[in-house]
DNA sequence: CAAAAGACGAGACACGGTCTTATAAAGGAT
DNA sequence: ATCCTTTATAAGACCGTGTCTCGTCTTTTG
């Protein structure tokens, strides 16, 4: 996965895009930006919520979904669904960071992967299907490694 | 899709299986059996619960769930998750009946699909992600073609 | 600085799903 | 057939996640 851009840089152009939409500024929403900046790993609504409060930037559940649904609508957050209802959120890092989950069932892990025989395969499929497919995230399940071990 | 197969067959299958794994015969089950059955697509846990109330063949919540578990367990079912949270579950008819679905986000629609390169790519897969790969059932979102047209 | 528009927080609400418990029904033994 | 044990079921309390409403606070703009 591409790891090399510098950490803020997210939040800053976030940031941006949405004051190009015609958004104002405002502590929670970018207390939230600069949280999912930070992480590696996608995180669910109550998750940035206690992340928030541990330090002391206490922020609203309304607040919580209301940006992420901003985010998403501007296309700057991935919302991954890893089954069982369960919803987890992620920054959208370059243009080409097009990629998919795994998630372990047992403990829960997620990880990215991208895979070029996957992608065109889902390219000649939406040719072929009697769908307008308009975006594809898809979430591959089992048990990871150290789960699978033990 | 494999439509060939007379009607009655999966709920006589599902109830033999259900005898030989150790379970007692109850009235709910029986009738969750036969509704199935008769669908062509999944249902979700409340479609159940009301499809079998307007027949004057109530069943309880806990029960749908529980026989859903069931069925899962026995891999007789397969459970199709959505999006949104939304869950659904179908029977699984003959050995080879795999396949995937595709789910208009407009209208909701739910269709069924197989792709061999799907499936190519994603048993390539399989071997190379750090993860052993339990199952997997694919859901594409997108627009159906009414929808599309609108 | 004042007015207007938007952001925010608090909490009520909706909904799918789980857990608990008392009762009813099945299966086996006599 | 009858009794006993075990499982299945119904009813409803409960929980977690997400939505909606509305009053207040903050940012922007004139
Ligand atoms: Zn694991
Ligand atoms: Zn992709
Ligand atoms: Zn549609
Ligand atoms: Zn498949």
């Amino acid at each position: 996965m591409t790891s090399t851009e510098q950490r803020p840089v997210w939040a800053e152009h976030a940031a941006q895009a949405l004051a190009e939409a015609g958004y104002r500024r405002g502590g929670a929403r970018r207390a939230i930006l600069e949280l999912l900046d930070e992480q590696s790993c996608a995180l669910s609504a109550v998750e940035i919520q206690e992340a928030l409060s541990r330090r002391n930037r206490d922020v609203s559940r309304s607040s919580v979904y209301r940006v992420m649904e901003e985010l998403e609508e501007i296309g700057l957050l991935q919302r991954v669904e890893i089954g069982q209802g369960m919803v987890r959120y992620e920054p959208v890092r370059s243009g080409p960071g097009h990629h998919h989950h795994l998630v372990c069932d047992r403990c829960g892990r997620l990880q990215p992967f991208t895979d070029d025989g996957l992608e065109r395969a889902i390219r000649r499929l939406s040719d072929r299907v009697p769908l307008h497919v308009s975006e594809h995230e898809i979430v591959i399940h089992g048990a990871c490694e150290t789960c699978a071990a033990a």
